[in-house]
RNA sequence: GCCCCCGUAGCUCAGAUGGAUAGAGCGCCGGCCUUCUAAGCCGGAUGUCGCAGGUUCGAAUCCUGCCGGGGGCGCCA
């Protein structure tokens, strides 16, 4: 790997891309005098626009009173010094965007890079952060509900982005076992064990049935609501934990409301409000001045007969998060939650710990389409779709990529009908079908002996699909990156499908195995492995899975 | 009344932190399998980016107002 064999590569020192965007960031500086622009580096949305575009120009033009294409052709001879013999030409285009038109040799190299064990690899982020995600703590009271299977899926991808970034993540899941719900979903237990109907506003789902029929075999007495409570609350938990588990997703904790009281946590957290000076009497019950920081109105901790609100416990239960260490809290929370981030917001802030970051990503509402037609979605009068049904019915691989292929902060149509197909119309498919070609292809040149020395060179020009295919590889970390920063699992479905839409066009202009010169079959050998590598950390960062036959 | 999300192709949606001729999938029309997987590829049609102003070299993107859809405003959870 040495500069004396003109026949391989060497592993670049860093990623190709970040290479260029430096030396146009610090040409572009330079130029301009001043340090704090931040001049655009990205891949040209048609190839006569080049390979890559700035807009360097552009954004300094003002400030130099010059007219930006003049600047242009300045800072692009000036790049292009730079950057030898990487790039071939430059070109001044439109307004005064800044194209480059790089080297085949650059691009043999790139992927020569990628290929190697530490190329492609997401950087980690200056400043890690330990973040804990809290998600779905949807209430144990029934199954998890396909709109839970949205919290889920979008706060195991969050996680997995963020860990892919460098952060620490663990995540929970807030069980609320306390409360007025928890006695209406025991008495309705009992009811159905005594066949009498639930309360008015009772839980009328099958299950519930299902887990009076259970009490009965155990013994329970339905008039000892306490008992019935604690049971129905275990088993509802455990079938809960069980769906995530088939689903994939895991939580490193269910975390209890109740614990909160049997541990002494809530008054812990309540005095640590107390002590900061943010908490007041009034009409006997204590309350937060959540409007000392931004809230609409003053919030109720502790009601007038002593107990707890929902709220108090929320606040005792962030507490402990922050005594456990954690500096970013996130918390997943359906939309009809969002009147509750401004109290919690002010909550944390009213706990005075510098450094704890927390922010809310609110998920919106989804409905289940099928035959073009919404399906309706309530908890108590048990007419919902599980996720397990969901599950059984399209499986986990589409069921993750719908329910993440949309940004949460919309509502959402899930059509059933498609996700169910099979076919060309799925796009989940789409995307693994181009890596279950590739390892085809991979599977054939093994079969048939074809070694490929990812460092050897071919003096070949680079083919169009080609290049496009590379460029969106070198994407990857930028990508990542950015899904992370902004908590947007729904750009990599979007990536991966770009990825796998390259890999077809590359597919169809360029014969692989057998591909005539020197050394051209080994490096598209070698571009197939590393395209296959990307397609599967992408669906990986989803918890997708990447088939190798379909 | 106040707060949050949304309004982009027939449908479902990407395009946030301003950039070139606004994209993808589905659906529709027409082509491509004696070469590595046709779950694929290629071509075609469809848009006042909700409306009206403003900011500027440049706005789907930022600001203001309005219209329309959804959600939320408990000593419930």
């Amino acid at each position: 790997m040495s500069e004396q064999d003109p026949n391989r590569y060497d592993s670049p020192a860093q990623d190709p891309v970040s290479g260029l965007r430096e030396t146009v960031t610090a040409v572009a500086r330079a130029f301009a005098g001043d340090d704090s622009i931040e001049p655009s580096l990205d891949s040209s949305p048609k190839p006569e626009m080049g390979d890559y575009s700035s807009n360097a120009a552009m954004v300094m033009s003002k400030a130099l009173g010059r007219p930006p294409r003049e600047v242009a052709g300045e800072l692009a001879d000036e790049i292009a010094g730079r950057l030898g013999e990487s790039v071939e030409r430059t070109e001044i285009a439109g307004p005064g965007f800044i194209n480059l038109f790089l080297a085949d040799d650059w691009y043999r190299r790139a992927v020569a890079g990628l290929a190697d064990p530490a190329g492609g690899t997401v950087p980690p982020v200056e400043h890690p952060e330990r973040a804990l995600v809290e998600s779905v703590s949807a209430n144990p009271t029934g199954p998890l509900t396909a709109a839970s299977g949205r919290h889920a899926a979008y706060g195991d991808a969050v996680t997995r982005l963020l860990r892919a970034t460098g952060h620490q993540v663990s995540t929970e899941y807030y069980v609320n076992d306390g409360g007025s719900q928890i006695e209406n979903f025991a008495a309705s237990i009992a009811a159905r064990m005594t066949g009498d109907e639930p309360p008015e506003d009772g839980y009328r789902g099958e299950y519930v049935t299902d887990l009076a029929e259970r009490a009965r075999s155990e013994r329970i007495d339905p008039d000892d609501l306490e008992t019935l409570a604690r049971s129905g609350v275990g088993w509802m938990v455990d079938s809960i934990r069980a769906s995530l588990v088939g689903f994939g997703v895991e939580m490193d904790g269910f975390f209890s409301e109740r614990s909160l009281y049997d541990e002494g946590l809530v008054d812990r957290g309540i005095e640590w409000l107390r002590e900061a000076g943010h908490t007041f009497e009034r009409d006997g019950a204590l309350w937060l001045r959540t409007t000392d920081f931004d809230d609409d109105k003053d919030r109720v901790l502790v009601r007038s007969g002593g107990e707890p609100t929902y709220f108090g416990a929320d606040v005792a239960y962030h507490a402990d998060k922050v005594e456990r260490g954690f500096t970013r809290l996130i918390d997943v929370l359906g939309a009809d939650h969002h009147g509750y981030i401004g109290r919690m917001d002010a909550a944390i802030r009213a706990m005075e710990r510098p450094g704890v970051e927390f922010e809310v990503q609110i998920m919106q509402m989804i409905h289940l389409v099928e035959g073009g037609r919404r399906t309706k979605m309530s908890k108590r009068a048990g007419d919902i779709v599980t996720l397990d049904e969901l599950l059984a019915d399209i499986g986990n691989d589409a069921a993750r990529f719908f329910l993440l292929q949309r940004s949460a902060d919309r509502t959402m149509d899930l059509d059933l009908d498609l996700a169910r197909s099979q076919s060309s119309d799925n796009p989940v498919y789409y995307v693994q079908y181009a890596h279950a070609r590739i390892q085809s292809i991979l599977r054939k040149a093994a079969a048939e002996g074809r070694g490929h020395d990812p460092a050897a060179r071919t003096e070949v020009p680079v083919d169009r699909s080609e290049k496009a295919l590379i460029d969106r590889l070198l994407d990857y970390p930028g990508e990542v990156h950015e899904a992370a920063a902004r908590r947007a699992p729904h750009r990599i479905c979007a990536y991966g499908t770009e990825v796998a839409a390259a890999f077809h066009a590359f597919y169809r202009d360029c014969q692989v195995i057998g591909a005539e010169g020197e050394g051209l079959e080994a490096s598209r050998l070698t571009l197939c492995e590393v395209t296959a590598q990307t397609i599967e950390r992408s669906l990986g960062l989803l918890g997708i899975s990447a088939p190798d036959r379909m």
